[in-house]
DNA sequence: CGACTTTGACCGGCGC
DNA sequence: GCGCCGGTCAAAGTCG
């Protein structure tokens, strides 16, 4: 997957107008609109209710979390830029992925990191990549392997400039897995929620271009709250993203107002977070960083 | 001792 | 049809 990852994927939103909507630097803020347009129509597939009329439903998402999300996000964010997010889904529109292989020279990092999800997003129906054996997460036994197609959990990745790959998120994963990836000097890890009754899932990798950024994968949504942010209640923006994963069960807090940015066709969103800088927990100093949307950062 | 990580093997989808 | 590769499983090892 990785290699489709890489490329078509990755061409299909860059060669999508979407990322190219973009613009320039200077129009992040018209872009996070343009996205959180998308964003919502996708969400909304999802029942995720993000859009902006729903800003009070966020809130409301807010109070409920509000004893653990709230400070922790408030915390994290205050000072920085917030954020943030996006968020894909896999499911659904995905259309093939774009086979344009895409040229997205200056979003090489987006490119890998979309692929990932947009492909799996197109899978539906027919499931592709995701080799897994069709595996539902849900279901560890091998019963459900044949003749039950996986299910796709909507999926959401970005990228964050930092230093350990693992960011805390106010939940608690347990790794399963970690691969080699092709064309990269990185593995990936696979991790999942330790709750039980928890489907969502993670990947973690490095990006063999720029081995600062860590590329973050969700997939699936959470059936619980977080268990708060421990380790000193350091909160990374992975938190934000985990969150917005989670609509139902934890909202994150946007201090200032800020819409997730962006989304993708495929309901995929794709965020790109540059000189964000994730600190060892131990430290306090995790920051978010400005969000470009991919193709408008240049490596 | 329980929870978590590591790691090799396995499975299935996809491209050629 | 075959091989590659991503994703997952599960046994063994590690840690607190």
């Amino acid at each position: 997957m990785e290699d489709k990852e890489g490329v078509d994927p990755a061409s299909e939103f860059t060669s999508d107008s979407s990322w190219a909507l973009a613009g320039g630097p200077d129009s992040v803020s018209d872009s996070v609109n343009y996205f959180f347009d998308r964003e919502s129509n996708i969400l909304s597939e999802f029942n995720w209710n993000l859009q902006p009329d729903h800003a009070e439903q966020i809130d409301r998402f807010d109070e409920l979390e509000r004893a653990d999300t709230r400070p922790y996000l408030a915390g994290s964010f205050s000072g920085s830029h917030s954020c943030v997010a996006a968020a894909a889904a896999a499911c659904g529109s995905g259309s093939g992925s774009g086979t344009a292989s895409s040229p997205a020279g200056g979003s090489a990092d987006v490119s890998t990191l979309i692929p990932s999800v947009s492909s799996s997003s197109g899978e539906d129906p027919s499931e592709k990549h995701t080799g897994s054996g069709g595996k539902p997460p849900e279901i560890p036994s091998k019963a459900r392997k044949k003749g039950q197609k996986r299910i796709r959990q909507p999926r959401f990745a970005f990228m964050t400039k930092s230093e350990v790959e693992h960011l805390e998120d106010g939940y608690r994963w347990r790794k399963y897995g970690q691969k080699a990836v092709k064309n990269s000097p990185f593995p990936r890890s696979y991790y999942r929620c330790t709750n039980s009754k928890c489907t969502v899932k993670k990947r973690v990798e490095r990006s063999s271009e720029d081995p600062t950024i860590v590329i973050t994968t969700y997939e699936g949504q959470h059936c619980h709250h977080s268990v708060g942010f421990p380790r000193g209640g350091l909160i990374s923006h992975e938190a934000a993203f985990a969150g917005r994963f989670t609509p139902s069960v934890s909202q994150f807090y946007y201090p200032h107002g800020e819409i997730p940015a962006s989304i993708i066709r495929s309901q995929q969103v794709p965020i790109e977070i540059v000189e964000s800088r994730t600190l060892p927990q131990t430290t306090n100093e995790g920051l978010l960083g400005d969000i470009v949307p991919p193709g408008i950062r240049n490596r």
